[in-house]
RNA sequence: GCAGGGGUGGCAGAGCCUGGCCAAAUGCGACGGGCUUAGGACCCGUUCUCUUUAGUGGGUGCGAGAGUUCAAAUCUCUCCCCCUGCACCA
């Protein structure tokens, strides 16, 4: 049994003692390998190992292969998080204190915890000693976190450089907003941390036929304003009259409140409800009067609290009109206009025959009911999406086109002509609330912007984009489609930590903003921190050298004071280990930090420092659930390796599922792993009990699997197809040492070197017990730093495979014809006397090649010599039924397969219990002797 | 809605790019057997369906439908469904 606890210890110890993994530049070529540094406000757990140990697992394989691998690692602390826990801490929140108690965090820790710089701190501890326990070959003195004065110089210079290339931009933005506190509020401010969801509406202008003052009706479908029949208000409610750029507008009261938050408004004064429903008011877009009636369903707090009504197309509006007819109203029924058709496309969807698709929809939903507020809602949110996907304007000027382009145009053009504005909500279906206990509204703020949308960037990340290497392949895709995608991104926060915002010193630069080109960090940190530089020395132009290449090293030393010996070290750094790159994250950093990633290297570095390579593995799933806080399963990094074991967790994490999709982490994964490591221990342990010897043929054929196995698993590595090259290297190695010891194979020597190599290519993945197997075969030296093995191609015996292959098979075919022979045979064993396996004879194999190629009997028979062809026409007409689907076999010779076979007489023997003997076809006297084939022996079972 | 990814056997999950060796790897489950006092672990076999009964057979089949091809899980088109992301949040 094997000691996982005491070897993982053992050999970090060693490591860490050798400084096996602190690296310089030297004469090697250099790989910078770096993971998306963690965020330190929760401790890691078993599902971030994912990502840190596939990049560790690559990271030792090149290692292997020859390169000088830098694998360097920081903590990302910047941003609101870590403020917002400081201050539930601060206020005792229940429901936090709960949730880091599942990570075993001590009261008294806890306690401090109101102090955002010891959250970083604490949590940077446990996410080193987390990273050391799962033997991860990081540089550790490289590591820095992001809130270190000396990056943030780092990142100043970064936002120079945005600025200089002019892709910093003022403007404004809607956010979601706490009246309370009077600052932008995000998920983690909320309650129940709800994600407030800001939507964009269309305000669509409807004059007061008899003032100058406008009625804005909020609408999500402005395409439908050529249906509208009439406007709707809450009766319950109070207006005002607002003034926004000098225009008049009736809006709720309510709405008035959190309007002013996205225009300049002036509240003028009061109206009634009932003062508005005595008005008319004009369409913009077609010249109508159209009355104004009460809706029961209108809320006064979203929106503008006054809606266009559509009957045709909107339930809600049609079950308003239906209600007021019922109370007297005058509504001409032929007023409901159709404006959007759904061609006919003989599906059993609605036709254009519909009249009225609100209608319809209700009553395929509810019947005749209509009290059910929830499915009203339902038959809108039908409506709306068959529409939005199939229906096409029957009228106006976009006549014609799907309503989904024409919404967009028709609200471009109300906005740009003056008559709609655009108008944010919460989208949210509930209130969302501030932890203060306020309910969010939209504001719209001033704030710096970087323009991810920029023309001449954009076309510059797109042409770079082929040129980089995307793991797994099938997400250059989402790739290229995120970096079209991107445009404006708001880059700095009033409030959290981080670096200041140099052109609003009062602000923080947005945390995924500070962590872009940040990997150049780790080639200069420690040179700085040896060197005992200050953070006010780090000057733009120290930069600007280092990184650049740019200006004069001497008058840059004066101007920073900091020796030129060391400034020439840190560009010497730079320039060697920032030129081939990988970097590895999960999916969810694609659309964000990957993007920024890319763009910030192509805005700011020099072409030959521009990402080669990104790798993205999937999550990890626990027991076939997702991992989550809420249902108590998420187990913290720490723990889960001293339960498990470091390696087992790795393997079973990296190489049970493809790099692209959720791997899942299960209790009886490990437990087979275990079982299967100790047995290879065990194997390793108990070598000396085999001699070596003259090799035999099964020994070939295990040097021969050994080295196509080794050319398979490393073409695997090379694309990070961990999954396929472990499959090769762990489960198929251990079957096939496992037959070859079954089938007599005893020889040390090829035993040892196969063993040898196993446990070198099981280094990446496993590397404690790697060391461990490497150690206890002989070797001295760490298996971490030793050569990848290289298939010796002389020792791939196609021959010696196949061979093994037809024995296999072959003894498949005697199981089943003794099982089939078993029920007319007598026998009181049940065990046949002897089994005959008969070889065919050699001109079967050209015979059956040559028909193979040609699919042609009659050609055949004239080709193939030494038999007679009657035979020979016999044998053919066997494939008749099948001949396009025959493949050539390249079978081995009737000798040397029948050597083979006597050499696994003793293990088939002692398989079914009876005699063994192997004839060739020509010699044999069997009647079966002629079915024989030429990767398929007859088999004569004799009782 | 937009964008990206996906739909494969009882389940999970490969294969799809580069069509044929695919009734489809592997794991789990189930069933039968071995080992065992028993349980677990481990080992062997079966696990779409029909047929044959001395092994190399046939049918159906990879979301639905259509197409290309001598040949489609794999290529093309249409449709249906699922997952993820959509901005101030790291």
């Amino acid at each position: 049994m094997i000691d996982y606890s005491n070897i993982e210890k053992k050999w970090q110890d060693a490591w860490d003692k050798e400084k096996a993994f602190e690296v310089e530049p030297n004469d090697k070529e250099s790989r910078l390998i770096t993971a998306a540094f963690p965020y330190v406000n929760m401790p890691l757990h078993i599902g971030h190992l994912r990502t840190y140990a596939t990049t560790d697992t690559y990271a030792r394989y090149l290692r292997m292969r020859g390169f000088n691998v830098l694998f360097p690692m920081g903590f990302h602390a910047s941003g609101i998080p870590i403020l917002s826990i400081a201050k539930r801490i601060a206020k005792s929140d229940p429901e936090l204190i709960e949730e880091l108690k599942i990570f075993n965090i001590p009261d008294e820790d806890i306690k401090k915890m109101s102090d955002p710089l010891f959250i970083a701190e604490y949590f940077t501890n446990e996410m080193t000693e987390s990273m050391k326990a799962a033997g991860f070959s990081i540089d550790w003195r490289r590591k820095f976190i992001s809130i270190d004065p000396l990056f943030s110089k780092f990142v100043e210079w970064q936002f120079s450089k945005l600025k200089e290339k002019g892709y910093l931009e003022k403007g404004v933005h809607p956010v979601g907003w706490c009246t309370n506190d009077m600052s932008a509020i995000g998920q983690h401010d909320t309650l129940h941390d709800t994600h407030p969801e800001i939507e964009e509406l269309t305000g669509i202008k409807f004059k007061d036929k008899d003032s100058e003052i406008f009625f804005v009706c909020t609408t999500y479908r402005p395409e439908t304003i050529y249906g509208v029949t009439n406007l709707f208000v809450n009766k319950n409610s109070g207006y005002s009259i607002v003034e926004i750029k000098g225009e008049k507008f009736y809006v709720s009261k309510a709405a008035a409140a959190s309007l002013s938050n996205q225009f300049e408004l002036k509240i003028l004064g009061e109206v009634t409800a009932d003062a508005l429903l005595k008005k008319n008011a004009i369409n913009p877009e077609t010249g109508e009067s159209v009355p104004v009636f009460p809706g029961f369903f209108v809320k006064e707090g979203f929106g503008t609290g006054i809606v266009m009504s559509v009957p045709a197309h909107a339930p809600f509006d049609y079950v308003a009109l239906e209600k007021l007819k019922s109370e007297g109203y005058n509504i001409p029924p032929e007023s409901y206009k159709k404006v959007i058709a759904i061609p006919d496309k003989n599906k059993d969807g609605q036709s254009e025959g519909v009249d009225i698709p609100a209608l319809a929809h209700l009553e395929s939903i509810m019947g005749d009911s209509r009290s059910d507020y929830k499915l009203i809602e339902e038959a809108t949110k039908k409506l709306y999406r068959e529409e939005a996907h199939h229906g096409i304007m029957s009228i106006g000027k976009y006549e014609g086109k799907p309503e989904s382009e024409a919404r967009e145009l028709i609200k471009k053009d109300m906005i740009s002509s003056g008559t709609a504005i655009s108008i944010y909500v919460i989208g949210n279906a509930e209130p969302v609330i501030c932890r203060c206990g306020t309910e969010i509204i939209v504001k719209k703020v001033d704030q710096w912007f970087i323009n991810y949308g920029n023309k001449a960037w954009k076309d510059d990340v797109r042409s770079f984009m082929s040129d980089m290497k995307v793991y797994p392949p099938q997400l250059k895709g989402a790739f290229n489609a995120a970096s079209e995608w991107i445009g404006l991104r708001a880059t700095e926060r009033s409030q959290g930590l981080g670096t200041k915002f140099p052109y609003e010193p009062s602000h923080i630069i947005e945390s995924l903003s500070d962590s872009t080109i940040y990997p150049v960090f780790y080639t200069i940190f420690p040179i700085l921190k040896s060197d005992t530089i200050k953070s006010e020395q780090l000057k733009p132009e120290f930069f600007d050298f280092v990184v650049l290449n740019k200006g004069d090293v001497e008058s840059i030393s004066a101007e920073t004071g900091i020796d030129v010996s060391t400034i020439k070290r840190c560009q010497e750094s730079v320039n060697y280990w920032y030129v081939n790159t990988s970097r590895h994250s999960a999916p969810d950093l694609i659309y964000n930090h990957y993007m920024m990633y890319i763009y910030n290297h192509i805005a700011i570095l020099p072409k030959k420092m521009w990402p080669k390579q990104v790798v993205v593995n999937g999550m990890v799933t626990y027991e076939g659930e997702k991992m989550s806080k809420s249902l108590g399963n998420v187990i913290p990094l720490l723990q889960g390796i001293k339960k498990y074991g470091a390696d087992s967790v790795r393997f079973i994490e990296l190489a049970s599922a493809d790099i692209g999709t959720d791997t899942n982490f299960t209790e009886e994964g490990i437990k087979s792993i275990e079982a299967k490591n100790n047995a290879l221990y065990e194997l390793v342990s108990s070598l000396d009990q085999y001699e070596a010897g003259s090799l035999s043929h099964i020994d070939y054929w295990l040097y021969s699997k050994l080295n196509s196995k080794i050319k398979k698993a490393t073409e695997s590595m090379d694309r990070l197809s961990f999954r396929e090259a472990y499959t090769e290297i762990y489960y198929n190695s251990i079957t096939e040492i496992k037959q070859y010891l079954d089938k007599g194979g005893k020889n040390q020597i090829v035993l040892k070197e196969f063993l040898d190599k196993l446990a070198l290519m099981l280094q990446p993945i496993m590397p404690h017990i790697a060391e461990e197997l490497w150690h206890v075969l002989g070797n001295n030296t760490f298996a971490s730093k030793e050569k990848w093995p290289e298939a010796d191609m002389q020792m791939i015996n196609q021959e010696a495979e196949k061979i093994e292959e037809i024995i296999d098979s072959t003894e498949q075919d005697i199981k089943n014809a003794i099982s089939l022979t078993s029920k007319t045979a007598k026998s009181e064993t049940k065990k046949p006397k002897s089994i005959n396996i008969i070889i065919a004879a050699d001109w079967k194999a050209k015979a059956y090649d040559e028909l193979a190629s040609t699919k042609k009997i009659s050609d055949v028979i004239d080709k193939v010599k030494g038999v007679d062809k009657a035979t020979l026409s016999e044998f053919l007409s066997r494939f008749s039924k099948r001949l396009n689907s025959l493949e050539k076999e390249n079978p081995v010779s009737s000798s040397q397969l029948k050597e083979g076979f006597e050499e696994a007489k003793e293990y088939l023997g002692s398989k079914f219990g009876a005699e063994i003997a192997i004839e060739l076809e020509e010699e044999s006297k069997s009647q079966r002797a002629k079915r024989a084939l030429p990767t398929k022996p007859s088999i004569d079972v004799i009782w």
